[in-house]
DNA sequence: GTTATCTTGTGAACGAATTCACAAGCCCCC
DNA sequence: GGGGGCTTGTGAATTCGTTCACAAGATAAC
């Protein structure tokens, strides 16, 4: 299959919150030109990014706002429930924990893992939280897919190799740090001060 | 001034990070391949990156760490402190509000907003939750450069006229939707679903 | 059935970002 | 002070992503 660019990939996660919205207010079709404004973009854009897996609409009519839905799920694979644990008890752990967009999505968080032996043990919501140490242990009954990872960035990598021995294929990474995985481990990087120092940038470099 | 590419920027604000760390463990002087490894790049690509805004190293030794800490932090405009506050006092607005990370980087909340009744006037942390109307009567005061917005979708363009009219000119949106803004705002886009998905999307389209 | 209108799907053109590759500059050592 | 070893800074080449532009397919009206 030919590689998708990320930013694709993103805009299709757009697209289908968009699809989601149309399909409450009762749209039953919707037009590339439609799609494209809502998310800032052109219509060719949406167009193309759909023509990477299939064509999905009719001509002179738009698409099918329940089925292109079901095929953006389908490409995205949330067809399935992904077993997500946090590890990183800290503010941002505790505020993913909590979010119930996850489980809305499908993302089901089973577990939450420190290496604080002040919160090991402590209820977070209504998780309790575990020691890191056993993550490989746990791993055999839990089976976790991704891995979310608030940890200090000095300890992230050392947490990772734990990940992957745990068999989690796929990391979303809040430590400004570069992580090395095996090949056929996805990470993603959410990194908070590198979008306000992009803002900072913006409004210091305006002509 | 020529424009600057977002990921270009981006990667300046991963540099200062790993420069700052270089600095903390006593290293005087850096090459860009040893950057690039920490960033995941190329020493090209670093080179490539600071080139835009003059040169900073040496041939044949490198780069010294203060100083290129310096003129990255003068780039990014670190060298103020910019005034930001906080829309949605939901569970992210919260997590955000209590994150020390802010405050380190310069970026001090000086308030939290809702519009929900329940929540106004209740403390957080060492705020008190304001009202959303009371903003722009605020804003003379206070005036704020960035606006953190964590409110739900569909009240995100209301809230954005306000926080326009106020005097914000930088604003961090956490609603996945396109926000209409005049020329000379910024707009960042967070995404937590949207990078989930992306997890998902590579779990399920590897070849 | 024909015509007018609309919107998709997609090669081709374009533009932006990354990587290559190498001359120029600097340091250190003899 | 000349040579060897590094590393920067940067045009040129390349790769990647977006936009253009239009043929092809679908509907609706008459």
């Amino acid at each position: 299959m030919k590689r998708i660019a990320d930013s694709t990939v993103r805009r299709l996660s757009l697209y289908l919150r968009f699809l989601e919205e149309f399909e409450h207010h009762g749209h039953s079709t919707v037009s590339s030109e439609e799609l494209a404004q809502r998310g800032g973009t052109t219509s060719a854009q949406v167009r193309k990014d759909l023509s990477f897996f299939g064509s999905f609409g009719k001509r002179g009519l738009g698409y099918s706002v329940p089925e292109l839905a079901g095929r953006l799920r389908e490409i995205l694979g949330l067809g399935q429930e992904w077993r997500v644990v946090i590890v990183g008890a800290g503010k941002i752990g505790t505020a993913l924990a909590q979010y119930r967009g996850f489980r809305q999505r499908g993302f089901r968080i089973i577990a939450v893992y420190d290496n604080n032996p002040e919160k090991i043990g402590t209820m977070w919501d209504r998780f309790e939280v575990r020691d890191v140490a056993s993550l490989t242990a746990d791993a055999a009954d839990d089976r976790p897919d991704i891995a979310v990872l608030t940890v200090p960035t000095e300890q992230a990598q050392g947490v990772v190799d734990l990940l992957v021995e745990a068999g989690v294929r796929a990391i979303l990474n809040f430590a400004p740090a570069q992580l090395v995985v095996p090949a056929g481990i996805t990470v993603k990087h959410v990194n908070m001060a590198m979008e306000l120092e992009g803002l900072s940038f913006a409004l210091t470099n305006r002509e």
